[in-house]
Order: C-alpha cells, then sequence, then structure tokens
DNA sequence: ACAAATAGTTGACAAAGTCAAGTAAAGTTA
DNA sequence: TAACTTTACTTGACTTTGTCAACTATTTGT
C-alpha cells in the first residue's frame, strides 16, 4: 500500500514510540512549569557559555521572534542576565544568572529522575546496551563523515580471535554461499596462530571504531624470511572508508620492521576489493590454482611482495 | 557534579540530539499545518478503528479537554466522522473521513521524504544497523518482560561457531581473566566438531531472541554410548531467564533420542550457576582434577548423566 | 435505586507561537 | 565615505495551542 522502503517505516514507528515514551506529545517538560523549548533554552545557556541570541536560534531551529519573547521572559524572571558584546553591538551575551543556574539544575534532576525511573527495570548490561544503541543512532545520524578518523587499530586480545573466525564464517556465507567447513578451516588456522604465536614475528591486528571491531588482519611466520598475511576482513558496513588500506600497510610495515624479505597471501579470485587493495600495495599475483573446498569451486590466487 | 549515573545523562544526551535531529522543537509537524499532537492523532485514526476520544486520550496521553477541542476542529474540517457508539452511548467512534485520509497521506509522504533526506547519505548496511539499533531500544524501553518467550532455539549455520568461540574467549577473559589460550582451546574444539561432524548423533544450538544469539550448548560424540555436552554459554545480559535451562534439556532429549546411555559434561568449579543448572538436571559430579592452563589454576569437574 | 465512575463537552483564560514591520549596528560596494 | 545590504534583535497585533473548573449524559457497582 505504501510506497516508502521499510526502513523509513520502521525509522517513523521508532518516532512514535520514543517520542510517546520520553513525553514528547505533551506540552509541557515534565510537569514543571517550562515547555520544552523553554527547558531547553535553558540547557544550552547553562551549558555553553558566550552565547547570543543567534546561536540559540540557530543550534535549536527557532524563530528569532519568538526566542526574544522567550528571552524576555526569562530576563523578567532573573533567570538570565544580558550583556551587549563588546565586539558587535548588535549581539548581546547571554548568560543564566543565579536563579537561572538553580532551576536548570531542579529541572535536570526531574529529567534524571524520569529517566531512571524509564531504564529501571533494566539489568547492568541492558543499560548498557541500550547506551550503545543510542549512541550508535546519534553516530549514524551525525553525519558528520568523519568517522573514519576515529578508527583504532589496536593488537588482539583474548575473545577476538572468535570474532574473527565468526565474521569471516557469517560473511562469507552471506556473500559467496560457503558452508561451515569453512568456519572450521579459520577456527583451525587461528587456533594454530595463537597456540604457537611468536610475538617477535607475528601479530594479530583488529580494527576498532566507537568499540566495535570492523576488521582484522595477521602477520604469520611461515619460514624465517617469508611472512603470510592471513585473515584479512572489513565489516561490509563499513567498506570504503580505507580500513582495509590502513590494516594492510599496518601489516607490511610489522612484516618489514622483523626483518621478513617476503609477505605473500592467497586470496579467491572473485574478492575484488581486496585483490585491489593488494596489487595497491604492490603486492604481485604469482600462482593460482583451482580448488573445491567450503561447498564451492575457486580459483584461489597467490600474491606476493618482496620487501626491500 | 552531576550526581546522576552515566547512562542516564547518555540518554539525556541522546534526547536533546534526536528530537533536535527529527525536529520535534519545532511546534509545527515538518512545516505542514498540523501540529504534532494532530498529526499524531491522524495518524492514530488512521492506523487504528474503532476508536473513541478515551482511547486516543490513553494513547497518546493528552488532555481530554483538549483533545475533545482538536476533533471539534477536525470535524468542522471534515477530516473525521463521528458516530454513537451502540454499546456505549457515552462513547462515540471516530473514523477518518475522506478528506482525512487525504490530509493523513500527505503528511506521511512528507514525513517519508525527511526521514528519507536524514538517512540519505547512509549506506544499506549501516541503514540497517540505525533500524536495528532503533529496535533493540524500542525492546529495552517498552517494558513488555516477555521477551523470554520469544527465545528461540535453532541448529547451527555457518559463522555460529565463530560466534560461540568469540563469545567464550570475550566472557571468559572477563569474568576469570582466562587467557588467549582458551580462545584457542575453544577453537580447535569446534572445528574438530565441524570437520567431523555427524548429524545423527552430534548436534550444536544456538539460542536467540529478537536476531541475536544469546547462548549456544553441542551434544558430540564421545562414543557409541557416551556423550558429551560442551560449549553450554548464556550471554550475561540474559541470565536469570532459563535459557541455559531450556539449552541443556534441548541437548538431553537430543541425546536420549539419538540412543546414547550416558551424557559426560566438563565444567569449572566457580560456575556456580552452571553446576546448579546441571544439578537440577540430575546430572551427579563424579570426578574433580586440578590442571593449570589458560593463566589460572582450576579445578576442573567432571559430570554425568545416566539416560534411561 | 442511587451514588460513584466514566465519556465527553464547554467557556474563560493563559501561554505558546507567528507574522509583518520595525531599529540599530555591521558589512559591502562603488 | 555615502549609500546600499545584511545581520541581530525587538515589537505589537494576532492566531493557535493548551489548561482549568465546571458542566451533561450515560453506565456501573452495590
Amino acid at each position: 500500500m505504501s510506497a516508502a522502503p521499510d526502513f523509513v517505516k520502521r525509522i517513523r514507528a521508532f518516532n512514535r514510540f520514543y517520542t510517546l515514551k520520553i513525553g514528547l506529545i505533551t506540552k509541557r517538560f515534565l510537569e514543571s512549569s517550562y515547555s520544552l523549548v523553554q527547558a531547553r533554552v535553558l540547557f544550552e545557556l547553562n551549558n555553553a557559555s558566550n552565547m547570543c541570541a543567534k546561536d540559540l536560534v540557530e543550534k535549536l531551529n527557532l524563530d528569532p521572534t519568538y526566542l526574544s519573547k522567550i528571552l524576555k521572559q526569562f530576563e523578567k524572571k532573573n533567570l538570565i542576565t544580558r550583556k551587549v558584546s563588546a565586539k558587535d553591538s548588535r549581539k548581546q551575551i547571554l548568560t543564566l544568572a543565579r536563579k537561572g543556574k538553580d532551576e536548570y539544575s531542579r529541572l535536570r534532576k526531574i529529567s534524571n529522575v524520569h529517566i531512571a525511573s524509564l531504564v529501571q527495570n533494566l539489568t547492568e548490561e541492558e543499560k548498557q546496551y541500550l547506551v550503545s544503541s543510542m549512541g550508535s543512532i546519534e553516530k549514524l545520524l551525525s553525519c558528520t563523515k568523519d568517522s573514519s578518523d576515529l578508527l583504532y587499530i589496536r593488537s588482539h586480545r583474548p575473545g577476538d580471535i572468535g570474532y574473527v573466525i565468526h565474521r569471516h564464517g557469517v560473511l562469507y556465507a552471506q556473500e559467496y554461499g560457503f558452508n561451515d567447513q569453512f568456519d572450521s578451516y579459520v577456527a583451525k588456522g587461528m587456533a594454530r596462530f595463537i597456540e604457537n604465536y611468536n610475538p617477535r614475528k607475528e601479530h594479530l591486528w583488529l580494527a576498532e571504531t566507537d568499540n566495535r571491531i570492523v576488521g582484522s588482519v595477521a602477520i604469520v611466520q611461515r619460514d624465517d624470511d617469508t611472512a603470510q598475511l592471513r585473515w584479512m576482513i572489513v565489516e561490509p558496513a563499513q567498506r570504503g572508508k580505507k580500513i582495509g588500506k590502513r590494516l594492510v600497510k599496518e601489516a607490511i610495515r610489522f612484516a618489514r620492521q622483523k626483518g621478513y624479505k617476503k609477505i605473500m597471501l592467497w586470496t579467491i579470485d572473485f574478492l575484488h576489493a581486496a585483490r585491489k587493495l593488494y596489487s595497491n600495495e604492490d603486492f604481485v599475483l604469482t600462482q593460482t590454482k583451482q580448488s573445491e573446498v567450503w561447498g564451492k569451486v575457486l580459483t584461489e590466487e597467490k600474491w606476493e611482495l618482496l620487501l626491500r
């Protein structure tokens, strides 16, 4: 009936749910004598200094004439003080007066109690999960496309190899239809890696943004001169952000530093993004072989990079 | 400075962010000539039939006198029709008239466009993630504590064993300080399980609620008569919901049906919840041994259950 | 049968919000 | 530097939104 895509409908449903839940339909802010807008203005004045009316108008998307009246009213009630700006005498710097601060903190307390009551039935973990879901939404909707510089590449910790195995299994099953023998293959390899782990010649890296793992890569020793690059993966949702590139560069840097003469890796012919990445870093294709594994017929490719 | 717990502050921050983002500060609903409340009333009337004023008042938390006026105004504009209820002549059944439906779908279109523009820069995966985060928030805040009956126990799929390895690693590291040799131990075991998998005598189950994996358990063949119960785990956030119990019962049912005479398992003395679970299902402790593995000194315990 | 509760309304009023038209300072341009 | 445009903010007249106390007309409970 409706032509809107499913995600739009769901977002609308969430909006309806959430506005009701936090009491946004009612005009008053939580039984207080302030309207939502007034409460919000108080909040902004409390948390940012040197604000002028224009700033508030822009930040809260208000009608200037309306804000003017709110401020007038606040001034009358001694909630704020105004001072003409020294730099630009059209502007006035707004500051919360003593009474304004008191009122603000009263509102904050009410709000805290209200929110605490909303989540009182949740366990600690659930609260954690709630907050992290909210964080994700904020991040996604803040359209500050600078999330890439928050990428954090770290060494592995307990639990990580399971994650790498898990994501390999899920992604290769989803995208290429591999069966669970592939899980097993990755798991065995990683288990062996950890058991024989030689920190002076080997390493596993995880890429994280916002406390979520978004990619991995490892350097494994083949022989004294040869390193193997393994388990390179980037979450589909995070592709196109140069995460793969940064992981591979880190791996190459490590291998070079540890005195390897060569890095080799196996990949599959249809993993175009990965192949591109390797060739950009000057790996060259040195061998191909057909194999029938993981429920598929594959053309595996060996790529190599000579160091120095 | 503020005494409120961190999660409350974050929820408040999310509220501020979200209300601004979807334009709830402004009184009008997206530039239309309707207020938020009016738009919401239209929505409810469109999507639920046989509503009376009281229902709306309860659903939207409105002042009855205010709603009365909105409805009067709607009637005047021919958006709705009212009919006195046959059952209770105090009530009137509200229905959207033709014109009301048109207006509603106009609003819906505006809203759809607005939302589509909010998410236009997101990839498909990000939209998916956005929607699922919203779903989680809804679920957590709807305080319908009936989530346990939505538990779904299923057989394993590609990617699952990695998940089980991952959660074992993370949880045992978090809660008991195991090192990554434990990851490797679990990974090796699971890899072997998948490689030698005999579906007629063996099985791995995953418990899911709301598309998230919340627990696992497996039956592995030791010999013709003996099954081993392995990899029993329940997410901390989901404990106390009988998930472990349901998993173990399912495993026992399977072992019994497949003709095993005995189920055995290894656990650790300080895993109180698990031990309780096993003893409730009539497992008995038959052996203990000290071992020094995974960075800890442990007392491992063997528990057994005779079937039939 | 009758008080209490429920569903809904009204009028008077207060508060919120909008619009067109202002002032005064700052910036721009020729 | 005079003449303009723009920016920051205000005002008054107005409409809309929302609230309160007091009402009617039913139904429910006992």
